[in-house]
RNA sequence: GCGGGCGUGGCGGAACGGCAGACGCGCUGGACUUAGGAUCCAGUGGGGUAACUCCCGUGGAGGUUCAAGUCCUCUCGCCCGCACCA
């Protein structure tokens, strides 16, 4: 064994001989129990970033973990690989093809992956651009089509100029793109949506079979479903044969009704206003309305602006005249695309009345107080008593609100209703490099399904990219001209690719049978390895790509493709890699590099300093000292073993017995170790502590080197060192292996058995407790480890130190704790 | 506004309600060296003292408890998500 660790010459040798002796190839069945280890795949967009690093050397550790612990563990890795930067490469640079730009890119990335000795089994790798692959993207798209879960409509979309292409309300922050920050506007377009809606019920209430998921990201899904519980109330326009159908929370508010809005775009306002004053004035409104940004639109600053439509409408319960308004702050998408006014008990309703002059009538009492209308100052949106609402009066508003929405029922003028905040999901693209959906459009026969046996619609090759707001396919004749497969007419393509995201939403049932050609995949190996058992990976997917992916989860579950309800049983969201206090980004100029990293300390450090700095789940803030001192760590390692390595090997495997001493202490850290780091892996996944006990065992180690030869059990040293290279396997791949190989051992070392530990070793013979008095320590005692409590009472009071600092108090209490202290309450 | 998270040495971070600060970084001193920014050893929260397990310390204020970084109440600060949601 070499002297010097040379980390370039080790991480070398053992990647080629894993990749050439297939150590992390994983066969399809086995009758171990299974574990799938998964982390999110990664976009290729050209090298791997810190967060990258972080998230694969966390899946790493827990996949070897497993394996070492005997499971049969499915660790794949794959690229989601439609997108838009490689097209936008593609404008930008001229001359390279998206394809070209992401092949290159996924290249460098797996060579980067290999070098970091992540343990995946590469011959299940996939890529979402593959033919192979979105021949079943668009197979399952057709799925969804059949099932009435794909449809088209016109609806106003979020558009993102910059992209040139439409966003799914998930994909829009702040009112902005998510990918580029450009606010987005609203277009009226044909798209294709997903009903996600439909599923809206069980995605809420699945979450209760999520334990092992991050409460954190259980509620941002909860308020993105945004589930609400109310009424649906039909106002009859007055003079008219319409309704007006409002969606409320509030229906014990009903008698306090002293307006109507309706959202601008709402279908019904055209009508409203036909041939009336208002005509003109009320399409300017809406016309501007219309061309705000969702951030001018939503904004808590913009002013709340009304106009009155001039028509009313009929309270069903009062038979009042109600008039009926528009105004910019009522969105068409929720509930209904109206509001009714209730200004005594909803304080935006309260604001609005005040400033255009509405009535404040109160219909809800609190206990004690009496709400003046005309002196309110705020509007009362707490519990109370019905009043001013006829035979309702005197209800608790909560049963007012059962009372009132029977009624309604009763009069066929309103109903119960659940309505969610989350809307479909829009999955068209504008875009090239993405699925084509294979869709094709005939005159006579509409909207027809191209037959699954002429998937895939391939993706031409020879296109412009011209960004021109229209997807670059509609420009490539031989694309759009075909037949229809309904009537043998001439037909035309769909033009729009898919949602990347929904090429991500299905990728990790394909790792289980990655080639298959007569299915997505073969569902007995699905059924074999899912659900995912651990998923890991950034918490800026805790909506997008999680939701998505549990709604096609659900969906293939009710298309029997799959027998899991649920994708992943747990879900560890890591935290990002920071430099200097804020997110590393280029704009920022606080980028580590994992390639320099790689190149100057070897992968074993990158990936010991990223487990060791931080636990998984909490923000890193990136040390190069920290790394300096993880390297230093490694080589101390190496150190320890090299000069041993010889005699090691003459070392036979056998249990040390009767062991007195150091080499009694010694093998007790050992095994506590063990107990430690299996301990911190499996329990909270605390790799950070993890790591710290086995840097205490090497300092142990050291210690233990410098005894007498004579007075060493090389027994306890070949176990020690045995186990420490064990320990440190999962997450210090290559240079545990190397150390293995030459200290005798035959096989890679990560295909050893994970250490257990002997409680008989861990125990202790002697114990320092502490002595405490009214909770301060004042002494500190070896005794017995198995003393009793009452034997540890006596000893105590026999302690010199102790009598003195007691001696003029009177003892009130003494409470021992078996193991580690006692406390004397005096006074 | 609503929801969630986090506040511990110079820094990253440890602590089933039971010795606060493990481990690492940094720093200080020493050893070995021609030299070291290599390596090894020791020390390192603040304050006090001739010395002593003397005092103070987990954002702040209260409380529960024999015992609180940990549990409860209030409060301040930072971060994240959602946000005119009817």
């Amino acid at each position: 064994m070499n002297d010097n660790y040379v980390f370039k010459d080790v991480e070398g040798k053992w990647q080629a001989r894993w990749e050439k002796e297939g150590i992390y190839e994983v066969s399809d069945f086995s009758d171990r129990p299974k574990y799938y280890c998964l982390e999110m795949f990664p976009y290729p967009s050209g090298k791997l970033h810190m967060g990258h690093v972080r998230n694969y050397s966390i899946g790493d550790v827990v996949a070897r973990f497993k394996t070492m612990q005997g499971f049969h563990v499915l660790h794949p890795m794959g690229w989601d690989a439609f997108g838009l930067p490689a097209e936008n490469a593609a404008i930008k640079h001229g001359g390279i093809h998206p394809a070209e730009w992401t092949i290159d890119n996924i290249d460098n990335m797996r060579a980067q992956l290999k070098q970091m000795g992540i343990s995946y089994d590469w011959n299940r790798e996939v890529a979402t651009c593959h033919p192979g692959y979105y021949h079943w993207t668009q197979w399952l798209f057709l799925q969804l089509l059949h099932r009435g879960l794909a449809y088209k409509k016109k609806a106003a979309v979020n558009w993102c100029p910059e992209c040139a292409t439409v966003l799914a309300n998930e994909q829009v922050k702040d009112g902005g793109c998510e990918r580029c920050k450009t606010p987005v506007e609203k277009r009226e377009l044909a798209q294709w949506f997903f009903k996600i809606t439909a599923y809206a019920e069980r995605l809420l209430k699945d979450m209760e079979l999520l334990e092992g998921w991050p409460e954190k990201v259980k509620i941002m899904q909860e308020n993105w479903i945004g589930r609400s519980e109310g009424a649906e109330i039909d106002f009859k326009v007055d003079g008219m044969d319409d309704t007006i159908t409002v969606y409320t929370t509030r229906p014990d508010t009903v008698f306090g009704v002293t307006y109507m809005v309706l959202a601008p775009e709402h279908p019904l306002v055209e009508k409203l206003i036909a041939g009336k004053s208002e005509e003109a004035e009320i399409r300017k409104f809406i016309r501007k309305v219309r061309n705000l940004t969702d951030i001018d639109r939503t904004s808590a600053e913009t002013e709340k602006i009304g106009l009155s439509t001039g028509a009313f409408c009929i309270n069903p319960l009062t038979g009042e005249k109600v008039p009926v308004l528009i105004a910019n702050y009522v969105l068409l998408e929720y509930g209904t695309g109206c509001v009714m006014g209730v200004p005594a008990h909803d304080q935006r309703d309260f604001e609005f009345a005040r400033k255009y002059n509405f009535p404040v009538r109160v219909v809800i009492q609190p206990a004690g107080v009496k709400l003046e209308p005309s002196t309110m100052e705020a509007a009362y949106e707490g519990e109370g008593v019905m009043v001013n609402s006829g035979k309702f009066d005197g209800l608790p508003n909560k049963e007012g609100m059962k009372a009132i929405t029977r009624e309604l029922e009763k009069l066929g003028k309103g109903r119960f209703r659940v309505n969610y905040r989350l809307r479909d999901w829009l999955i068209s693209r504008q875009r090239y490099w993405g699925a084509p959906i294979p869709v094709i459009y005939c005159d006579k026969c509409g909207a027809v399904p191209v037959p699954e046996s002429e998937l895939p619609v391939l993706l031409p090759m020879d296109v412009e990219f011209k960004p021109t707001g229209r997807s670059p396919l509609a420009d490539c004749p031989d694309f759009v001209n075909t037949v229809c497969p309904a009537c043998g007419g001439p037909g035309k393509r769909e033009t729009d690719t898919m949602d990347t995201f929904m090429c991500s939403s299905w990728y990790y049932y394909r790792y289980t049978s990655p080639r298959e050609t007569g299915g997505p995949w073969d569902k007995a190996k699905v059924d074999y390895w899912l659900p995912v058992d651990q998923y890991i990976g950034g918490v800026e997917h805790a909506i997008l790509h999680l939701l998505y992916s549990r709604f096609f989860t659900k969906v293939l579950y009710d298309l029997n493709l799959i027998s899991n309800q649920e994708p992943f049983t747990n879900l560890l969201t890591q935290g990002m890699v920071l430099k200097d206090g804020v997110k590393m980004s280029k704009s920022r100029g606080n980028v580590v590099s994992p390639e320099d990293i790689v190149a100057r300390y070897g992968a074993d450090t990158a990936r010991l300093f990223i487990l060791f700095a931080a636990p998984p789940e909490r923000d890193l803030e990136w040390s190069n000292q920290g790394v300096e001192g993880c390297f230093r760590f490694l080589r101390r390692v190496w150190r320890l073993a090299a000069p041993l390595a010889d005699f090691l090997k003459g070392v036979p495997l056998a249990p040390a017995a009767n062991l007195v001493g150091a080499n009694r202490e010694m093998r007790r850290i050992t095994h506590y170790t063990i107990k430690k780091v299996t301990e911190d892996i499996s329990n909270r996944f605390n790799f950070n502590t993890a790591v710290s006990a086995i840097m205490e065992m090497v300092n142990a180690l050291y210690q233990y080197k410098e005894i007498p030869e004579t007075d060493r059990s090389p027994a306890v040293l070949r176990e020690s060192l045995d186990s420490l290279l064990l320990l440190l396997a999962p997450f210090a791949p290559h240079i545990t292996e190397e150390i293995w190989e030459a200290t005798g051992h035959e096989g890679s070392i990560h295909k050893q058995p994970w250490p257990a530990y002997d409680p008989e070793a861990i125990q202790e013979d002697e114990i320092t407790i502490v002595v405490q008095i009214n909770g301060k320590v004042r002494e500190r005692l070896l005794v017995p480890a198995d003393l009793t409590p009452e034997k540890m009472r006596e000893r105590v009071l026999q302690e010199p130190r102790v009598i003195r600092l007691i001696q003029d108090k009177k003892i009130i209490k003494i409470i021992p704790v078996p193991g580690k202290l006692v406390n004397i309450v005096v006074k």
